[in-house]
DNA sequence: GATCTCCTACTG
DNA sequence: AGTAGGAGATCA
C-alpha cells in the first residue's frame, strides 16, 4: 500500500490534543502552513489551521478525507505569531487548533475572508481649491488641511477637533469628497505634553538606552503620571518607524484615554475592546497585521495581533486581574505579551502602582529593569490615611458615626466622597428572624456549603451571584412561616438608600457593575455630577479609570473579610485595592483623605500598609510566600474537573493524581537538588457546586516551571485516555490566579 | 410499536 | 466540543 508522501496537517478547534491529517483539496490555491482550511470532521464541517505540511501520522495514513477548501491563499498567521501561539499551546497544554481559535477574531475563525481595510480619506474638488480662500470657521480650517492633499479620516480624527460636521457642509457644497484609500502609514504628528519631570525623564532616558528586548517594571504612583511615559516611547517607538501594541484592563478602555493617546501622537490609534463588532475587530486585526495599524490599544484578547513591525508593547495596570482569561485558554496576557516581546526582540513596559508580586520578584531578580516614580505628577499630594477603629462603635448600616462625620465634613468644604464597598446588591443575606433560616441558591449550595442568595432591588429580588439565577424572595418562611424576614447586612444598594436619606442636601450616586452596564455610562454618569459636592457609592469599579480632580474623600468599608480570606492571593489582591482606591482622592491641588473602616486597625496587612506602604507590603508577603512555597517562589498549575454526579469529578482527579505520581520526582540536572512535584488533593473546590455541577480540584505545585511542565506532558496523554475523562468536563490551568 | 432520553464512542 | 448510534425508559 502506498501512502500519501505530503498532506495537511491541520489543527481543529476541538479539545483533543493533536492534529488532523488530510489530503490536500484539488483545486484552489495551494495550502500553506497558517492558512486556514475548511475540513470534513465526522460529520461535520469545521474551520482549521493548517499545523505543518508532511508525513501523515501512519496510523491513519491509508484511509484520509480530502479538504474541502483552502481559505488563505497566504498564511493567515505565520512568522513570530504563529510560532509564538505554538508555545503558548505548549505551554498551556492545549491543543493548537483551540489556541488558534482563541488568538482569531471571531469572524475569522468563523472562515470570513480576511476584510479590506482600506481606509476613507478626504480631498478638495477642483471647485473646493478655488473656493477655499473664500470659506469660514471650521470648513476654511478644514479646507486649509486638504489643500496639502488627501487626509484620512483617522488622521482627520487624531489632528482635528470636531471636523466632521464642517466636512458634510463641503460635500453638499460640491467642495470636497470622500474617496477610499489605502490605509496610509502616515507619518506622526505628534503634539507635546507636559515637560517630563525628573523622574520621568530618567524613566525614559533608561528606556531609550535599552535596545531589542527588555522587560522594564514602571513603577510609579498612582497620579505619578506613567501614560506620559508610554506615550513618549509610543513616539519614540513611531518615530522608528515601528508599531507599538498597548494593553490595558478591561474598564480602562475609556473613549477618553483613546482621545488623548490619538491627541499626543497625532497618528491613528486603533482600538480592540468588547464593544466592537466582530467585523470591526476583523478590521483592526487585519490592519495591524498589514502593518497598517500603527498603534493598537485593546484588552487581553489584542494581546493576539500580528506585528510585523513590532517596535514596543506596553502593559499598563499590569497586576489587573483581568488580564487572565478564566475559561477555555487559560492564558495571561501580561505573559504572553512578554513572551512575544522576547520573540519579537522589543522592550515591554508593565506599568502600576501596585506591581504584582510576580512581577517585583522579577524586577528584585534583576530580570526586569526597574524604573521607579516616586512623587505625583504636579503639586498634588499622597492622601493621608486614618484607621477608625469601629469595635464597640454604634453602627448604620455598617458605618460608624466618625465616619459620617468625616463625611459630613468633607461635603460641607465643597468635596466629593467616594464611599468604597466591595458588596454588590441590597443586602448579602435574606435571613429569617424567628428561626434562622436564610435564603440560599438551590444550584450552588450544598448541605455542607451554603451559598447563599444576595438582596437585589430594595428586597424585591434574590440573585445569585456565582451562577446568576434570580427568584423573588418567599413571602414568608419557607421554614417556619413566620413573617420575620429580614435582609441581613449591607450592599453598595442599601449603602446607597441610606446616604441619600442621611444627605440628603447632594446627589449620592451608586456605581456598580449592574448600575452601569456600558462603558461610556460611567462617563456620563461622572459628567452629570461635574464638580459639585457629592457622593459616589461603589465597587471595584470605582478603583481606577475616571479622573475625579474634586474628590477629596474616600471612605472605605467591608473591607475585613478580605482580611482573613483562605486564598493565598487574598492578601495581595486586597493591597493592590486598597491602594488604588485611595489613589483615587485628591489627584488636584486639593489634599486627599482616606478614612479606612475596620474592625481589626491591628492586622498586619493593614499596619505595614499604612506606615511602610504597598513595597513594604509585598516585601513582607514575598517572604510568606516564599516560607509558604507559593508563587513566585514555586509554579503551580491546577486541575478543575465538574460533573453532573457528586463522585464523577473526584474519582476522576483520583485516577489523574495516579497518572501524575510516577513523574512527580523529576530526576534533578547533575549536582541539583531534587526537584519534586506535590500533589495537594483531590479537594471539593470551595464553591463545591455551582450552577448544578459538583466541582472539585487538584493542585499541583512544582519548585520550577521545567519539573511542572516535565510531569504535565508525561502524564497528560494518559489523562486524555483515562475513561473518567469521558464522563466529566475538565480542564487544565496552568499558573492559575484563583485557585477556585 | 413509536418516540424520547441518556450513555458512550468517535472524529484523520 | 459536537454528533450519531444504541440501549433502555416512557407513553397511548
Amino acid at each position: 500500500m502506498s501512502y500519501p508522501e505530503s498532506v495537511l496537517r491541520v489543527a481543529l478547534p476541538v479539545p483533543l490534543p493533536r492534529l488532523f491529517d488530510y489530503l490536500p483539496s484539488p483545486d484552489g490555491p495551494p495550502a500553506q502552513v497558517g492558512s486556514r482550511v475548511r475540513v470534513p470532521f465526522g460529520s461535520r464541517s469545521l474551520i482549521g489551521v493548517v499545523a505543518a505540511i508532511g508525513a501523515p501520522d501512519p496510523a491513519f495514513a491509508a484511509d484520509l478525507r480530502t479538504a474541502e477548501a483552502v481559505l488563505d491563499a497566504q498564511p493567515l498567521l505565520e512568522g513570530e505569531l504563529l510560532e509564538s501561539l505554538r508555545w503558548l499551546a505548549r505551554y498551556t497544554h492545549a491543543p493548537p487548533g483551540e489556541v488558534f481559535s482563541t488568538a482569531l477574531p471571531a469572524a475569522l475563525r468563523r472562515g470570513e475572508p480576511l476584510p479590506d481595510t482600506h481606509a476613507w480619506a478626504w480631498r478638495l474638488t477642483p471647485e473646493g481649491i478655488v473656493e477655499q480662500p473664500r470659506l469660514r470657521g471650521r470648513p476654511r480650517e478644514l479646507a486649509e488641511r486638504l489643500l496639502a492633499g488627501l487626509a484620512d479620516e483617522d488622521l482627520l480624527d487624531a489632528q482635528l477637533d470636531d471636523w466632521r460636521p464642517a466636512a458634510r457642509a463641503l460635500l453638499k457644497r460640491g467642495l470636497a469628497e470622500r474617496v477610499a484609500v489605502p490605509a496610509s502609514q502616515a507619518a506622526p504628528v505628534p503634539q507635546p505634553g507636559p515637560a517630563a519631570n525628573e523622574e520621568q525623564a530618567a524613566a525614559l532616558e533608561a528606556l531609550r538606552a535599552g535596545s531589542g528586548f527588555t522587560a522594564w517594571l514602571l513603577d510609579g504612583v498612582t497620579g505619578s503620571g506613567k501614560t506620559e511615559v508610554y506615550l513618549q516611547a509610543i513616539a519614540d517607538c513611531l518615530a522608528r518607524g515601528r508599531q507599538a501594541l498597548v494593553l490595558v484592563p478591561e474598564i480602562g478602555l475609556t473613549p477618553q484615554v483613546l482621545t488623548r493617546f490619538r491627541r499626543r501622537l497625532g497618528m491613528p490609534v486603533h482600538a480592540l475592546h468588547s464593544g466592537l463588532t466582530d467585523p470591526e475587530r476583523a478590521r483592526v486585526w487585519a490592519a495591524a497585521g498589514r502593518g497598517e495599524a500603527r498603534v493598537i490599544v485593546g484588552t487581553r484578547s489584542a494581546v493576539f495581533v500580528p506585528l510585523p513591525d513590532a517596535g514596543l508593547i506596553v502593559i499598563d495596570e499590569e497586576h489587573d486581574g483581568s488580564y487572565k482569561q478564566q475559561d477555555g485558554i487559560r492564558y495571561h496576557a501580561r505573559d504572553f505579551a512578554l513572551v512575544r516581546g522576547k520573540a519579537l526582540d522589543v522592550p515591554v513596559i508593565l506599568g502600576s502602582a501596585t506591581p504584582s508580586l510576580e512581577t517585583l520578584h522579577n524586577a528584585e531578580a534583576g530580570r526586569y529593569g526597574h524604573l521607579r516614580l516616586r512623587r505625583r505628577a504636579g503639586d498634588a499630594q499622597a492622601p493621608t490615611v486614618r484607621v477608625l477603629d469601629v469595635r464597640k462603635r454604634p453602627l448604620e448600616a455598617g458605618l460608624s458615626p466618625e465616619l459620617l462625620r468625616g463625611i459630613r465634613a468633607a461635603l460641607d468644604a465643597g468635596g466629593q466622597v467616594l464611599v468604597f464597598k466591595n458588596r454588590r446588591g441590597y443586602a448579602p443575606v435574606l435571613l429569617c428572624h424567628d428561626c434562622g433560616w436564610s435564603a440560599h441558591c438551590k444550584r450552588c449550595s450544598t448541605p455542607l456549603r451554603a451559598s447563599p442568595m444576595t438582596v437585589h432591588g430594595g428586597g424585591r429580588r434574590l440573585q445569585c451571584h456565582h451562577c446568576g439565577a434570580r427568584q423573588t424572595p418567599p413571602p414568608a418562611c419557607p421554614d417556619c412561616a413566620g413573617l420575620a424576614l429580614q435582609p441581613q447586612g449591607v450592599g453598595t444598594e442599601r449603602l446607597e438608600e441610606l446616604l441619600a436619606e442621611r444627605f440628603g442636601d447632594v446627589p449620592v450616586m451608586r456605581i456598580d457593575s449592574a448600575s452601569t452596564r456600558r462603558k461610556d455610562a460611567l462617563e456620563k454618569r461622572f459628567a452629570e455630577l461635574g464638580d459639585r459636592a457629592g457622593i459616589l457609592v461603589g465597587t471595584q469599579m470605582l478603583a481606577k479609570g475616571h479622573d475625579l480632580p474634586n474628590l477629596t474623600l474616600v471612605a472605605v468599608v467591608g473591607i475585613d473579610e478580605g482580611l482573613f480570606s483562605a486564598d493565598f492571593r487574598a492578601g495581595e489582591k486586597l493591597a493592590q485595592l486598597l491602594i488604588q482606591v485611595a489613589g483615587r482622592a485628591g489627584r488636584a491641588e486639593k489634599a486627599g483623605e482616606v478614612l479606612l473602616q475596620t474592625h481589626h486597625p491591628d492586622h498586619p496587612l493593614l499596619q505595614t500598609l499604612i506606615h511602610g506602604g504597598y513595597h513594604a507590603f509585598a516585601e513582607t508577603e514575598l517572604a510568606l510566600r516564599e516560607a509558604a512555597g507559593f508563587p513566585p517562589y514555586a509554579h503551580l498549575a491546577l486541575l478543575r474537573a465538574e460533573a453532573q454526579h457528586i463522585e464523577t469529578p473526584m474519582q476522576f482527579l483520583h485516577a489523574a493524581k495516579a497518572a501524575l505520581q510516577p513523574h512527580a520526582a523529576v530526576r534533578p540536572p547533575r549536582g541539583a537538588a531534587p526537584e519534586g512535584l506535590a500533589l495537594d488533593g483531590p479537594v471539593p473546590a470551595p464553591m463545591p457546586r455551582r450552577a448544578g455541577m459538583h466541582r472539585a480540584q487538584l493542585l499541583l505545585t512544582a519548585p520550577t516551571r521545567r519539573a511542572l511542565h516535565a510531569a504535565l506532558d508525561a502524564a497528560l496523554p494518559s489523562i486524555h485516555a483515562l475513561p473518567e475523562a469521558r464522563k466529566t468536563r475538565w480542564s487544565l490551568d496552568v499558573d492559575p490566579v484563583d485557585l477556585y
